[in-house]
DNA sequence: CGGTATATACCGGCAAACGTAATCTACCTG
DNA sequence: CAGGTAGATTACGTTTGCCGGTATATACCG
């Protein structure tokens, strides 16, 4: 799982969002960091009702615009438990080996002979 | 950066490695949940020494076999850090959210009227 | 002698994300 | 009232990067 997809199912675990809702949720929770596109959002959201770990809620209609809704299903909240302890794990293994190591500890420190800058 | 690029910079932040230690290492800190393939690893590690983040360390020839080293350049382990720090945010709001979420609190509990099994 | 472990190279396939444009309505601004 | 912005989805082509398999070569073990 990629980390669109990741951020779209934990944006769902708030409660139901419509698509366009979910690309503003995540881009608050990422920090402004990730921006999702048309194509990816919805490419995404197919896909995953499609492996049923989302579900649509329902939809409306407003101003004559289709508003459908999306959520987790409880097969998808465990995915998404699964793949955040696994992120986790890796973003930990790499923190700890990153302060075992001597240099580059703010920034630029030693770049060994013969590397550019 | 995807999972598999990112375990491998995680791989060569305790040293320098070949390839297939690279492989080895990975297997290791992920415990055991990802076995790296050649097309996947030697792949990754053209990019990332076209980016700059990983370079060849040295080459040796140990029983006629070539064996190349890479590790991390300084933008590598910065990248790294970087990487790291956004993983860990995400498992964080995701598992933070999943708390919230009241039902399926372990595994399965109460499935809403029209799901299946 | 055959299988397994160590190591890397090469290549085609494919899923997913990316990017952009098109469409439609409501609302605000000059 | 024209024109831009925000909301919301659909559609389509491109690119990226992982996946799987095959090839190659040597050493060691049973």
């Amino acid at each position: 799982m990629q980390e669109p997809t990741f951020l779209i199912l934990t944006a769902l675990a708030t409660g139901p969002k419509h698509g366009y809702g979910v690309t503003q949720e995540v881009a608050e929770l990422s920090e402004g960091t990730v921006k999702l596109r048309a194509g990816t959002l919805y490419g995404a959201l197919d896909r995953l009702v499609e492996q049923e770990l989302v579900m649509v809620d329902r939809q409306e209609i407003v101003d004559g615009r289709l508003r459908r809704y999306y959520r987790l299903t409880d097969a998808g909240a465990g995915k998404l438990a699964e793949q955040a302890r696994r992120l986790r794990k890796h973003a930990e293994a790499a923190e700890s080996r990153l302060q075992a190591r001597p240099n580059v500890a703010f920034g630029f420190t030693a770049t060994p002979f013969g590397a550019r800058p």
